[in-house]
DNA sequence: GTTTTTACCGTATGACGATATGGTTATCAA
DNA sequence: TTGATAACCATATCGTCATACGGTAAAAAC
């Protein structure tokens, strides 16, 4: 039998040199060779990975949206495990969107790049959907978990908040790259947005 | 002295076709000789109007901002000659950046695709930027207004609700284009954070 | 009518990039 | 050891595109 290699992380490799090209020169500097020569291997060997360009892309597309689905379902683990209130546990989830810092810029620079992109390529615009919709379904949860543990108005309804919630972070995210807001300026109208919904204290808890 | 030609009218005339083309098939289809046989003139004539492509899309880019933003004055414009309540005539103006009809939604598609390549070209962000400031700028003062007339509360900060609402607004646009929003679960967002700030009667009007 | 300037056209050119192709090398099973 | 297969490389090919360039026609001034 032949000589083997570790298909999944070649694959990564190669995903992580396309955000990095992204992220400091844009989608349009994007080429096979490019990346090839960033992730420090032949053009061959790209092509030995994914079948054409445009799979190359879809995979560092879906890279950069797991890592920050992984992120965001890690601090909600990590609320859930120390019983923390589900407001301050949204907050920190709902930051990692936030280009806040290096790690987030880059993935927000590049997630954006994907988005304008996505509008002629479903294939991209299904990534972008789904992430969407996982965190919608999060926030959904949330709030309506936050209604039976007493942090949520009985009243409210879960789907309108979720999508406010989530329309507020992305918009916030805008203003923020754009510095027409400073982070913490950012963080306070996210914090509002949440005591809108999460106005009282929790009494039995709950699972986010 | 020579032949002459309506400067203006030609360019407009080049945004256009370079928009749609954009909101047919993407940035990316956007070649010099696909725009002109769009325009319906010819590759010498674009670049008679046009020393490069890249100062082409800027103009297109500037274009759509401007159409927005001149949609959103007029219905500011509208609303002072009415004397209506402010809330109500920001609902509409914030409404023009949402893709709800056929225009909008081209307006939208077209704005998004330039922000992910404004990224790594700084002109096309300054637009983007420029029109950004120029809506916060009209949401602080409505605001501002808001409080004087007694439509807002006297302790609410201008600035901070001018950044949530433009923030909620962009991010709702996105939910719907992305069909995770129906456009009624976006406007009734979009009252309830216009409601959020805007609390009172206005007692004694003012421009907002 | 002639001249001059600009509006406008068609094509040539040169660069670049995605993909195809024809290799070489390493590993494993027999 | 050997043969098979996959990992990996270098370059050729072919299309596309931005821009350069050389031209024609029209209109305004004289």
């Amino acid at each position: 039998m032949p000589r083997t290699a570790d298909h999944e992380q070649r694959r990564r490799q190669i995903a992580a040199a396309v955000c990095e090209l992204i992220s400091d020169q844009g989608l349009d500097a994007v080429t096979v060779a490019r990346t090839a020569a960033a992730a420090g291997i032949s053009v061959g060997l790209v092509q030995h990975y994914f079948r054409t360009k445009d799979e190359m892309l879809l995979h560092a597309f879906d890279h950069v949206g797991a890592s920050i689905r992984a992120r965001v379902d890690q601090r909600i683990q990590a609320g859930i495990e120390h019983r923390r209130p589900i407001a301050g546990v949204l907050a920190e989830a709902l930051a990692e969107f936030l280009p806040l810092d290096a790690v987030r810029r880059t993935e927000f620079r590049v997630t954006k790049a994907f988005a304008g992109r996505a509008l002629d390529a479903p294939a991209l615009a299904e990534v972008d959907a789904a992430t969407a919709r996982a965190v919608r379904a999060d926030l959904a949860r949330a709030v309506h978990n936050g209604k039976e543990c007493g942090e949520v108005e009985p009243d409210a309804d879960p789907e309108t908040a979720a999508v406010r919630l989530l329309a507020v972070t992305e918009g916030l995210a805008l203003q923020i790259h754009r510095a027409a807001a400073t982070d913490e300026l950012a963080l306070s109208v996210l914090d509002i947005e949440l005591a809108a919904t999460f106005t009282g204290q929790c009494r039995q808890y709950k699972n986010p």
